[in-house]
RNA sequence: GGGCCAUUAGCUCAGAUGGAAGAGCAGGUGACUUUUAAUCACUUGGUCGGGGGUUCGAGUCCCUCAUGGCCCA
């Protein structure tokens, strides 16, 4: 991508020119700051209620914002990260030359720190009554220019930076435009401090595992591939954390969790992007019912946290995350939404005809379990708005979880739904290795058959549960999701600070 | 993968039926010593997403490609 000025741009670049030849540094190396906007503004707003009338000097720093010029005074807005401060400049305070830089070779966008006093305009507007100024970055390119009003205490913004392509391939400019872009991201920091608090607070140590491995596993996705040159190595980046985690239940850790990135080769959708963030943790002596109370605890816990009530607002439902949430089979969830008692039919053949008797969709060749699974995404999920436990499920379809006692079709699983949306997975983790490495063939003859989803064997983590591995509930949540959640967003990429696009040209 | 929609100035958008490319904001010049979506006057700025076609004539109709959005799979 090479770059053609634009002929706002060539402006710009001229007036650097300018400013260069008056022996202005556009790009100085450091800068002094006394005060935030939000600081100095508190600090002025206090000293009034004290009477204090002592001059307060600040020296503050932000973009340029907006510029009234009223001839031989100014008034300009400078912005910083969480808020906005007045400058009130004249001639005759700041002299002549420094006057009209600013005024003809300053531009929105440009950074600035501006130095002077406290004091509240005629209009009631707290401001700096500037006595210097500084450049400290002049802006080539001009950002989309938001214009704020005041009013009644509301701010309203008029001007945009809206268009959706456009924010995600420039997010700095998104960001440095819309503030309550930069807030989503603030939520979703405070989501992952919020788990990892959760986490921490109950004993669970935090780890890091391969990002890099020789074999992938642990979920049913397609991984990227890579390679090590100096090993002449196939490598793959990892599509879920399991198999590694699990591993340290062998080695002695009782409960271990990890926040991390995952990858999958697939599709991308509102809900999909190729590298997503990922909580997963491994408690050693539980099984999925205690998995299930504590995850009613974990998310009602965030959104204390987050948010300050367990009551929160999505896309237009109101969603009450408080303890205990619904909990049914899946069987049960499916008689009920789509009519269908799948213990029925017991094979893939009769229950895929069962499906297309009632008009759903059953792909040719989808074995019994995603026959059901295909059920509860077309039935199921879009009812479950409120927080909903589903349970028990297919074998076939479930490779690493323990079958459920004298239950020859099903295991103890479950998946959790908020707002119509799946948002985590989780089960009683199977700890026998006989039974895992019977698990792992069937799955390789279902591989051979042409399901691409299917994984290699993992021979060390067979090793490493032969080594004994104890009983053990195991749990993993999409960490993107649960800040769509929290931010009442309906994309994945708007809570993505740089979500994958398509390269243009 | 399929269907529908979108792509026009730096930004947000208008351009029925095919007939001289527009507005607001931003930018430029000027006026203005407390403005705040400042105001007023004048003014610059376009490969109408790319390519091809139909037509005397295409931003507009047709084909195709690209990117994005929404729905479906």
């Amino acid at each position: 991508m090479s770059w053609e000025p634009t002929h706002l741009e060539k402006q710009r670049l001229e007036k650097l020119m300018r400013l260069q030849e008056a022996g202005v540094e556009p790009y100085p190396p450091r800068a002094e700051r006394t005060h935030t906007t939000e600081q100095a503004l508190q600090a002025f707003t206090e000293a009034e209620t004290r009477g204090d009338e002592t001059p307060i000097e600040v020296k503050i720093c932000g973009r340029l914002a907006s510029m009234r010029d009223m001839g031989k005074t100014v008034f300009a807005h400078v912005t910083d990260e969480h808020g906005r401060i007045q400058l009130f400049l004249r001639r005759d305070e700041i002299g002549e030359e420094s006057h009209r830089i600013f005024r003809k070779l300053l531009d929105l966008g440009d950074f600035i720190q501006a130095n002077g006093i406290l004091f509240r305009t005629r209009a009631g507007e707290i401001s700096v009554r500037v006595q210097s100024w500084q450049l400290l970055s002049k802006a080539i390119t001009p950002l989309p220019v938001i214009k704020e009003e005041e009013v009644d205490g509301k701010i309203i913004r008029h001007g945009a930076f809206a268009d959706v392509e456009e924010r995600y391939r420039q997010r700095y400019a998104d960001l440095a435009v819309n503030p309550d872009v930069r807030e989503v991201f603030r939520v979703r920091a405070k989501v992952i401090r919020a788990l990892r608090d959760f986490m921490d607070n109950h004993g669970f140590l935090e780890v890091e595992t391969p990002i890099l491995q020789p074999l992938y596993g642990g979920a049913a996705a397609r991984p990227f591939t890579t390679y090590h040159n100096q090993l002449k190595q196939q490598l793959y980046l990892r599509i879920s954390f399991e198999l590694y985690l699990k591993r340290l239940l062998v080695g002695g850790y009782e409960r271990v969790y990890e926040i991390g990135r995952d990858f999958r080769n697939e599709g991308v959708s509102f809900k999909h992007n190729p590298e997503f963030t990922q909580l997963e943790f491994y408690a050693a002596y539980w099984d999925y019912n205690d998995v299930m109370n504590f995850t009613e605890q974990m998310l009602a816990y965030v959104a204390e946290q987050v948010h300050g009530t367990i009551t929160i607002t999505y896309q237009g439902h109101t969603i009450d995350l408080s303890p205990p949430w619904r909990r049914i089979t899946l069987r049960d969830a499916i008689k009920e939404y789509a009519g269908i008692d799948y213990m029925d039919y017991l094979d893939a053949k009769s229950l895929a005809d069962a499906i297309r008797q009632i008009g759903g969709h059953a792909p040719e060749g989808a074995s019994w379990g995603k026959l059901i699974d295909g059920l509860l995404g077309d039935y199921v999920e879009p009812n479950l708005i409120q927080p909903t436990f589903i349970t028990l499920y297919p074998r076939d379809i479930s490779p690493l979880a323990k079958g459920a006692p004298d239950d020859p079709f099903h295991v103890e699983r479950f998946e959790y739904f908020i707002a119509g949306m799946e948002l985590g997975n989780a089960f009683t983790e199977l700890n026998d290795p006989i039974e895992q490495r019977k698990r792992f063939e069937a799955l390789q003859e279902m591989y051979r058959q042409g399901d691409d989803e299917r994984n290699p064997i993992d021979e060390d983590y067979l090793r490493a549960m032969r080594y004994g591995m104890p009983p053990n509930g195991g749990f993993g949540t999409g960490v993107d999701r649960l800040v769509m959640l929290f931010t009442d967003k309906s994309t994945i990429r708007e809570v993505l600070l740089f979500p994958h696009l398509r390269e243009k040209e």
